[in-house]
RNA sequence: GCCGGGUUGGUGGAAUGGCAGACACUGCGCACUCAAAAUGCGUUGCCCUCACGGGCGUGUGGGUUCGACUCCCACACCCGGCACCA
């Protein structure tokens, strides 16, 4: 009979009613987690303080945005998050762990025209909700520091740093077609755009040609680019990989073509070594320049066709199914390399924003100058040689140049790379060209036409132009508008508030008006993470020196679809900042990680399907502990995790089962661990061990596996083995309630308690491991005859080889498998592994 | 089309050159119970065998190695990024 049964009987029949015994056996999630939160708001233990004389640390979450209360994707993220940032703190660092909210955008716009209401009204309603839900799921943030974008403490600075941007040159207006969204009535980001429709509300995009913001994000590429190198190893490989191809980085080189009673005209090329088969020139149709070009003659021919391009979407326009179109402008110019002059079309297959927005078309190495040619009937040399089995269109691989010859220079028979160098040098001594990078990265365009945003503090005055609002007038605070006056009529909302949008000029005095258009959120993310360090300064935007001892981020947590958005814009500011001396690094994430989604029955949780998971419903069945523990534990971080795959009540049970062990324990507090048990202090010291490496490696799922496997040990110690009053029982307990308080903060709270401890587990000390602890006695060593395992063998850990060898080939097991045949190599790999090979 | 990642039991997942399936979930069996719940114990990759034992097995096909889930080559499928970007 094992001893708790003992114990737990005797109790009974002394003074236990059926209920007291219950209680005994089980806690109650609602309770203790009441409980514990009145604890920790009196004791505050995880406010950073900055001037801790601790390494510091910054565990950074991605800030939500309040659209209402929180749902299962936040518990996730939270509970991971929270893993890093508690070990953090056991492990002796000044963790600073800050929340706030991201609280400006179209959601609660929307919602204010739908309800007659602010804007703010809806916002900050949400925000109270959801930090109390926050509380309630045992985060370990530091409130003190929370900061909300859409205060005006907090965008008048947004506003301020619009200005230094602008003051430094990135930050300027032009005109051009943009993205429109018909639906949300405001012009977008190329990134918010997907496959031509609007990343928020789905709706088809089209073009506009207005005058808008932008910050020069184009100036940066090269960097943004390069720094991914480095970030690699502690970036998700998909993050990396999405910026890489966004930002897509070509090499080659711009080509000047003279053009025939016209100015020269230059093309961007990856492929200066075809030049010999550049046999017509295309320009984009809706770019100034093919308007310049088209003669007289031509030009209605060209005004219609710019007419039909206009016409169509940018969904048909992306198909790359869809035939050839353009127009002759009239107009030739002359190839370099050999004088001939050349036709110059438009069509809408060059774009008019990217390179020079046109082109030199070879056909024959192009399979688009191909179809384009072949429709239109121009001509098509071939100066790649194709193998001698190639029955396609345009060859774009590998081969010696052919055709390509002048009086000065001949490829002829060169490999594509060493005939790039070779014309490239020839075209810069001609002066007719250079080599050239090219991005596919565009500038950020960040004027919205939308109310619920930071104004952009310019004035436009007929007299002075653009007049930046002077610094000690920021913030331009937004006019009080509601319901109908939010109303998307093409223009911001705020043009329409006269009071608001008639100025004085603060240069000449005159009347001006402001900017009506307010700024892109993502410009209100870009520089979150550094005001948390110095949230409450009013004279500055942050604290340079603070930020500087916190950051950069140590860990920085959030969504994959953020990937290229918001992860680009707040590098991209960082490095701005640099530049200005008001950061002291130039990336601010040295670390990333990107949690998977949490679905259900293999599907994302949506309204239409009737799948969704409601988080407070399984907070109230489960408890908050059991939820956050079936989210860690579910698999890797980076994985989905289907709902419908999980057992919190697996959770619930493990969590009574490690709570038990706190009220089996009977040594005192501050018993000496090191006459205990050897075998499960064994067991303790490499869960600890082990599991402090799994967190440093976001590898929470198994670290939570090895608390398990000391629970069942100590379990099975106190049942079976050493029994209760073993010191080593009570060490191991206080282990698995201190790494239990990385992802179950309540219960690890409890047992903290119920071992005799005051408060909190949370900022006690992860578990100090005794090296000697780490060494086994005796491993197992396993015998093998051609690969495959016939014996296994308990030997000293520092056996000799011979000796391993001789006890490995003295196995019956192992006799009997080389029975008849001749031992040709014995390895040993001592103490774990022999290998016969026979 | 180009770039990146992945594919392991009934399920989620462990193992990154040395015992495949840790830890869980589910299922099955047992104990406790009048019964159920809860809890505990055992068992749970597939196939052959009463059993002892044996064979097979990490998407597919090859290769390297004494030894491969792990490294290399090719292919299939799934997920993500880019895409008329010259």
């Amino acid at each position: 009979m094992c001893p708790r049964q003992e114990r737990d009987s005797s109790d009974e029949d002394l003074e236990m009613s059926d209920t007291d015994e219950a209680d005994d056996q089980r806690y109650d999630p609602a309770s203790v987690e009441q409980k514990w939160q009145q604890v920790w708001a009196d004791l505050d233990p995880f406010r950073a303080a900055d001037d801790s004389p601790r390494e510091k640390r910054y565990a950074l979450t991605m800030f939500p945005y309040p659209s209402g209360d929180l749902h299962m994707g936040h518990a996730e993220v939270f509970a991971l998050h929270d893993v890093a940032a508690r070990y953090w703190w056991l492990r002796g660092y000044e963790v600073l762990n800050p929340m706030g909210f991201d609280s400006f955008g179209l959601n609660a716009e929307n919602a204010a025209i739908r309800d007659n209401e602010h804007p703010a009204t809806f916002t900050y309603a949400n925000i109270a909700i959801s930090t109390e839900s926050c509380k309630k799921f045992g985060t370990s943030f530091d409130w003190s520091r929370t900061l909300n974008t859409s205060d005006p403490e907090y965008y008048r600075w947004t506003q301020w740093l619009f200005l230094k941007f602008r003051e430094r040159g990135l930050a300027y207006r032009k005109e051009s077609p943009v993205n429109w969204c018909p639906v949300d009535q405001t012009v977008l980001a190329n990134e918010q755009v997907i496959d031509g429709h609007c990343e928020r509300c789905g709706a088809e995009v089209t073009k506009r040609e207005l005058t808008q913001w932008y910050f020069k994000i184009t100036e940066y590429a090269q960097e943004l680019l390069d720094n991914l190198d480095v970030l690699a190893p502690t970036w998700p490989d998909r993050v990396i990989n999405a910026q890489r191809n966004w930002i897509g980085r070509s090499e080659g080189a711009h080509v000047t073509f003279e053009v025939v009673d016209g100015e020269p005209l230059t093309v961007y090329t990856t492929r200066p070594d075809t030049l010999f088969g550049a046999t017509f020139m295309v320009v984009a149709a809706d770019a100034h320049l093919a308007a310049q070009l088209v003669t007289d003659e031509q030009r209605p021919a060209y005004d219609a066709y710019l007419e039909e391009v206009r016409k169509a979407s940018d969904i048909e326009r992306l198909s790359t199914e869809r035939p050839k179109t353009g127009v002759f402008l009239g107009r030739y110019a002359v190839n370099p390399v050999n004088g001939e002059q050349i036709p110059i079309w438009a069509a809408d297959y060059v774009l008019p924003d990217y390179g020079t927005g046109a082109i030199m078309a070879v056909p024959a190495q192009d399979q688009r100058d191909w179809e384009f040619a072949q429709k239109f009937d121009l001509p098509i040399v071939r100066t790649v040689q194709p193998p001698a089995d190639w029955e396609g269109e345009a060859y774009v691989g590998p081969g010696p140049a052919v055709n390509s010859a002048n009086d000065e220079i001949s490829l002829d028979g060169m490999e594509v790379d060493e005939a790039k160098t070779a014309i490239i040098g020839w075209l810069e001594q001609q002066r007719a060209g250079t080599g050239a990078v090219n991005f596919r990265l565009r500038d950020w365009l960040l004027s919205r036409q939308r109310y619920w945003g930071a104004p952009i503090p310019i004035v436009h005055c007929a007299k002075c132009g653009e007049v930046p609002v002077p610094e000690d007038q920021l913030p331009v605070l937004l006019p009080e508008l509601r319901g109908a006056d939010l109303t998307p009529r093409g223009v911001s909302p705020l043009a329409a508030a006269e009071d608001w949008v008639n100025v004085d000029c603060p240069s000449c005095g005159g009347p001006a008006k402001r900017d009506s258009d307010t700024m892109d959120t993502f410009v209100d993310s870009s520089w979150y993470f550094l005001r948390y360090c110095s949230p409450h300064e009013t004279d500055r935007a942050f604290d340079t020196d603070l930020v500087n001892a916190w950051g950069p981020c140590d860990v920085y947590i959030g969504g994959v679809e953020h990937a290229v958005l918001h992860l680009l814009y707040a590098r991209f500011f960082t490095m701005v900042l640099n530049d200005m001396g008001l950061v002291g690094f130039r990336e601010p994430f040295s670390a990333q990680l990107n949690q998977g989604t949490v679905i259900n029955e293999g599907a994302k949780m949506s309204k239409s399907k009737g799948n969704g998971v409601r988080l407070g419903e399984q907070l109230a069945a489960f408890g908050v502990d059991a939820v956050r523990l079936t989210l860690v534990f579910a698999g890797p971080p980076e994985d989905d995790i289907d709902w419908a795959d999980m057992s919190p009540t697996g959770s619930v049970r493990f969590l009574q089962r490690a709570w038990r062990l706190s009220g089996d324990v009977t040594s005192p507090v501050g018993a000496d661990a090191s006459g205990g048990d050897v075998e499960l202090r064994r067991a303790t010291a490499h869960a600890v061990h082990e599991a402090g490496e799994l967190v440093e490696g976001f590898r929470f799922n198994v670290m939570i596996a090895r608390v398990m496997e000391l629970v069942n040990a100590t379990r099975k110690a106190i049942d079976s083995g050493c029994g209760p009053a073993d010191p080593a029982v009570r060490e191991a307990a206080e282990a698995v309630a201190i790494m239990l308080s990385l992802v179950a903060p309540y219960t690890a709270e409890e047992m903290w308690s119920r071992l005799g401890h005051e408060p909190t587990v949370a900022r006690t000390s992860w578990p100090s491991v005794d090296p000697d602890l780490l060494v086994e006695s005796s491993v197992t060593a396993v015998v093998q005859v051609q690969g495959k395992v016939k014996a296994r063998l308990e030997v000293s850990p520092d056996i000799a080889a011979s000796e391993l060898e001789a006890l490995a080939l003295a196995e019956p097991a192992v006799a009997r498998a080389i029975e008849g045949r001749e031992v040709r190599r014995v390895i040993v790999r001592e103490p774990s592994l022999v290998n016969v090979v026979v």
